[in-house]
DNA sequence: AAGTGACCTGG
DNA sequence: CAGGTCACT
C-alpha cells in the first residue's frame, strides 16, 4: 500500500499550520521541502497547508522496527533536522496497524473521536493524490484514517473555534487588535503531558536552538520506540519509567543538558512514584490551581514550566506563562494599565496572569500565544510595517534549527 | 517579600 | 546573555 496525502477543509485564520507548530509550543515538528514532518500518537506524520484544507499523510508507525536503547551504546548521529526524503509521494512502506504496540493512545484517541463534539469542523475526507483506500479496521470499527483524523482534531483542537475567539480578544484589547491580524491562526496545540513537560524541563535559561537539540538527544538516547524511513530516524518521545532508569543524571550531563540533567532525572522518579504517567495524565481532570501546585512539586518545574505544562497539555486555557519575552511585552506594551516593576517577583508574576485573564478571558492562555509569536524574532518579516531595518541586518543564515 | 547569585552550555 | 529554577539573604 502506498501511502498518499489526505486532506480536510480548515482556513488559515483557523490554524495556521507553519506558525503553530513553530512558535515555541513544541520543539519536534521539522521544516521539510513542502511540509512539515513529525511523531504525533505513535505515528509518523507529513503535514502541509493550501489556502482551504489541511493535507496529512502518515508514513510509518514508530514502533514498527522496536529497538530499544541501551545505555552505553553510541546512538548514531542522524540529521533529522533535514531528512533526505525523495520528493516522490509513493512510500512503499506497510502500515501495519496490526502490530502497533501503541494501542493504549490508539484507544484513547478513539474514543475522544466518538465523543468529540464535531458541529464546529465539519470534516470531509478528500482524497487527492490516493492509490488505494484504506480498509484496515479496528476493533470499534474504524479505519486508520478514522483514527488519523480524530488524532489531528484533538491535537490542534479544532472543537475550539478561534476566529470567534480572536474577535472577542480583539474588542476586548486595543493592543491585540493592533497586532493579531499578522499573525492569525495561531491555536494552542494539546500535547502530550510527557513530552511537554520533560521538553519545557530542557527550556529553563536556554534558546530554542538548543532546547530542540536536547529534545532531539533525549529521544536518540532514551526513546523506545523509533521509525526509520531514508535514513531518517523518528522517535516516540521516551517514557517517563525509560527516563527515571539508573545513571539517567550522567548520561544527559554527557550529553550537554548541564544542570537540567538532575531535573529530568528526579522528577521522572518521582512521577513514578506517584503511580507513573497515569498520574501525569490526571492533572487534566484538576483545576488550573490544583494542576499547577503539583507540577511546581517537581524538580526543575517553577512557575513559569508548570504554566507551559497546564497551559500545552492540561487543557488550562487560562494558564499564562510569564517569561522574560512576556515580561517584556508586559512593560512595554501594557505597561500603563500594570504598574511597571523592576523584578519578576512571585507576586508579579500572579498579577500578570490576573491582568491577561481579566482582559481576554477564560482562554487567555491562547491569547497570549499570539502575542508572543508575535514578538518572535523569526515571525519580525511577517509585520507590515516598512521598518525592518533592525531584522535586515541581522539576516544571516542562521537556519540552525528545524 | 523583594533581591541576588550560581547553575551547564553555546552562539 | 539566553523563553528559569533553586537556595539563601
Amino acid at each position: 500500500m502506498a501511502t498518499f496525502w489526505r486532506a480536510f477543509p480548515c482556513s488559515k485564520a483557523e490554524l495556521d499550520l507553519g506558525l503553530t507548530l513553530a512558535c515555541g509550543q513544541s520543539f519536534r515538528w521539522a521544516m521539510v521541502p513542502g511540509a512539515i514532518s513529525g511523531v504525533l500518537a505513535g505515528r509518523v506524520w507529513r503535514l502541509s497547508q493550501t489556502d482551504t484544507h489541511i493535507r496529512y499523510q502518515v508514513i510509518g508507525h514508530v514502533g514498527d522496527k522496536p529497538t530499544p536503547s541501551r545505555p552505553g551504546r553510541k546512538n548514531q548521529k542522524r540529521k533529522s533536522n533535514t531528512p533526505i526524503e525523495p520528493n516522490n509521494e509513493t512510500v512503499q512502506k506497510k502500515i501495519k496497524s496490526e502490530k502497533n504496540v501503541d494501542t493504549k493512545k490508539q484507544t484513547e484517541m478513539m474514543t475522544q473521536a466518538m465523543t468529540s463534539n464535531t458541529e464546529g469542523t465539519k470534516i470531509s475526507k478528500i482524497k487527492t493524490e490516493d492509490t488505494e483506500e484504506v480498509t484496515l479496521k479496528t476493533e470499534a470499527g474504524l479505519t486508520e484514517d478514522d483514527i488519523c483524523i480524530s488524532v489531528l482534531r484533538d491535537y490542534f483542537q479544532l472543537d475550539v473555534k478561534l476566529t470567534d475567539l480572536y474577535e472577542q480578544w480583539c474588542k476586548a484589547d486595543p493592543h491585540f487588535k493592533q497586532v493579531s491580524p499578522n499573525f492569525t491562526g495561531i491555536r494552542m496545540l494539546r500535547q502530550d503531558p510527557v513530552e511537554n513537560l520533560f521538553s519545557f524541563i530542557c527550556s529553563s535559561n536556554n534558546h530554542i536552538s538548543r532546547i530542540s537539540g536536547m529534545v532531539e538527544r533525549l529521544c536518540e538516547a532514551y526513546s523506545t520506540q523509533q521509525y526509520e524511513l531514508y535514513g531518517v530516524t523518528y522517535y516516540a518521545f521516551p517514557t517517563v519509567s525509560a527516563l527515571a532508569g539508573k545513571g539517567v543524571e550522567e548520561r544527559l550531563r554527557k550529553l550537554g543538558f548541564g544542570y537540567r540533567a538532575r531535573y529530568i532525572s528526579e522528577t521522572a522518579q518521582y512521577i513514578m512514584k506517584q503511580g507513573g504517567e497515569s498520574w501525569l495524565y490526571n492533572l487534566r481532570t484538576l483545576t488550573y490551581e490544583e494542576a499547577k501546585a503539583e507540577l511546581m512539586k517537581l524538580s526543575g518545574v517553577g512557575a513559569k514550566v508548570a504554566d507551559c505544562v497546564c497551559l500545552m497539555s492540561l487543557d488550562k486555557t487560562g494558564a499564562i506563562p510569564v517569561d522574560t519575552h512576556v515580561w517584556q511585552i508586559v512593560n512595554r506594551d501594557y505597561k500603563h494599565k500594570l504598574g511597571t516593576t523592576k523584578t519578576l517577583t512571585d507576586k508579579t508574576y500572579k498579577e500578570i496572569g490576573d491582568f491577561f485573564r481579566q482582559i481576554w478571558g477564560p482562554y487567555a492562555g491562547w491569547a497570549h500565544s499570539v502575542l508572543f509569536a508575535a514578538d518572535l524574532r523569526r515571525f519580525q518579516e511577517r509585520k507590515t510595517s516598512p521598518e525592518k531595518k533592525a531584522v535586515a541586518k541581522k539576516s544571516v543564515k542562521k537556519k540552525k534549527s528545524r
